[in-house]
RNA sequence: GGCCCCUUGGUCAAGCGGUUAAGACACCUCCCUUUCACGGAGGUAACAGGGGUUCGAAUCCCCUAGGGGUCACCA
């Protein structure tokens, strides 16, 4: 039997496309498109308090932006939509009727305070907190007088007892849970409108979800929802968890850690490349055969193996997305750099807000003088401060190469060649021939040639190549700086 | 605390009973470069501990320790 593959990516929109979440939806999208399956992304819109406006579109959004597409979806609806939980709510009735019906759930009458009270009383016991079954065998009456102090009733599964839940996870192999740990769990709240464990699985099985890969935080929800599979004679998916993304602390991200840029959005508006962070995210936590690691998505359709998913959690290393970013910014066109960098000089004020063509060529030197150093279009600003600050400060290395003692010579001998030439004067050939002058007037070469006038000019010990450095600053600034 | 999962260099990781234990990031050194980078070539650095099984264990089993996840009418 060949049943086609089908996987999803269901979010909650609950807020921005995370970090954690990308990474759950590209291997999804990875998984289906290695196999020739179909992807699909369904809203998970059940805690209606949590919903926040524009969160839906912004997760796809930021999906599309990274390059990962869907074949359905709420924007493109197929045959097994809705696509929206909250628009399913007469699927999950009928189901939760049936299971009404052959008492594989039964209404709980029981409150907030009460249930609290249960578990506070359970754990002050050393219990691990688990519901009673209290309203479990309550009669018809029963019922309809608790009905009739005004209660309105949650839905709860009846829990089997003596089983096991076992299932092969593609991940981390056989794992399996006994049912008395699990307390008869509810599946439809007072409001009517199912829990996550509930919803999750009748929507797989009605959307044909053959194979689930999703964050090892949901490992203790499969057993449940084994449970639910089973109840309704269905066959589960395969299940996979993947192991989640840390931070130093080898803590599960925060969405509240600041240490962390963890939104896709932001690495966005930081002048990241999208191919760049697709590339990055997919070695979290997952590895190709052999020794490249450096993929495009089509190669990493072609490569991906679920069953090389990593078994233990993956801290994420900036060190190593900047590198990685930064190595896709030496590939790239110097145009898409440019664009990356531009609203960040914006931004700081360092450009118009329209820059007319001639302010865009001077940024467009910038960009390229600096394109070896730059990790991301944000980083521009950081970098070309030498270009901006009215007075230099020198730091210990500098101070240091400005104590030697040939340096009044150097520099008063090429402070003779700029102000020998005029503005126009300027290119990137002729201050080459000046320094070369200054050599052989001064018989002066290399680091003790090159390093005052580096310094002089930009406070700095290290920084973009000097002869465009020279060029940008323009002869006004350049004097300026060798007056100093 | 109960249950579940994990444990190879600073970090990500390859490895599926026999290897000089890959590779990448970071770090260091050297080369290239009249400067700075880029680039290139090297280097430092690891199987959590203890028991088994086996001719032979990073690889299989058990225990200990450590870490993480989860215990909602959140997803």
């Amino acid at each position: 039997m060949s049943t086609k593959v089908r996987v999803r990516y269901a979010p909650s929109p609950t807020g921005h496309l995370h970090i954690g979440n990308a990474r759950t939806a590209i291997f999804n999208y990875l998984f289906a498109r290695h196999h020739g399956g179909e992807f699909i992304i369904r809203i998970e819109d059940t805690d209606v308090k949590r919903n926040v406006a524009g969160g839906e579109e912004s997760q796809l959004t930021y999906l599309k932006w990274l390059g990962v597409d869907w074949d359905e979806s709420t924007d493109r609806p197929g045959e097994y939509g809705p696509y929206r939980q909250t628009e399913r709510l007469e699927i999950y009735d009928a189901h939760t009727r049936q299971l009404l019906d052959r008492k594989l759930a039964y209404p709980c009458y029981c409150n907030e305070e009460e249930l609290e009270r249960e578990r506070e009383e359970q754990t002050a016991r050393g219990e691990t907190p688990k519901y009673s079954g209290k309203c479990r065998h309550l009669n018809a009456e029963e019922q309809a007088s608790l009905a009739a102090e005004g209660r309105t009733p949650s839905v709860r599964f009846t829990v089997p007892v003596e089983r096991v839940y076992a299932f092969k996870d593609t991940v981390k192999g056989e794992i399996s849970f006994q049912a008395d740990d699990f307390g008869d769990f509810v599946i439809v709240k007072k409001d009517g409108i199912p829990t996550y464990n509930y919803a999750v699985a009748v929507d797989d099985h009605l959307m044909a979800i053959t194979h689930v890969l999703r964050g090892e935080d949901h490992i203790t929800n499969t057993p449940r929802q084994l449970m639910i599979y089973e109840a309704f004679g269905w066959t589960p998916p395969e299940f996979g968890h993947m192991t989640l993304i840390v931070n130093d602390q080898r803590k599960k991200l925060s969405k509240r850690d600041e240490s962390i840029v963890q939104f896709i959005q932001q690495y966005d508006e930081l002048g990241y490349l999208p191919e760049a962070l697709f590339n990055f995210i997919t070695l979290l936590g997952w590895s190709p055969e052999g020794e490249e690691e450096i993929f495009g998505r089509e190669q990493l359709i072609e490569i991906f193996n679920a069953n090389r998913l990593s078994k233990s959690p993956a801290v994420f290393d900036t060190a190593k997305l900047s590198w990685l970013n930064q190595h896709y910014l030496k590939q790239v066109s110097p145009e898409r750099v440019v664009e990356l960098c531009v609203p960040h000089l914006i931004k700081a004020g360092r450009l118009p807000a329209e820059p007319n063509a001639q302010e865009l060529e001077w940024a467009t030197a910038l960009v390229i003088l600096f394109r070896d150093h730059l990790r991301f279009g944000a980083e521009i600003v950081a970098l070309s401060d030498l270009f901006f600050v009215e007075k230099l400060e020198f730091n210990d290395e500098a101070a240091i190469v400005m104590a030697e003692e040939s340096v009044p010579t150097v520099l008063s001998a090429f402070r003779d060649q700029i102000e020998a030439a005029t503005e126009a004067d300027f290119s990137i050939d002729n201050i080459k021939a000046w320094i070369k002058a200054v050599q052989v007037a001064t018989g002066i070469k290399g680091k003790g040639l090159f390093m005052p006038i580096r310094v002089a000019l930009t406070g700095q010990t290290h920084g973009p190549d000097l002869n465009g450095t020279v060029w940008l600053l323009g002869r006004d600034r350049v004097l300026k700086r060798l007056t100093r």
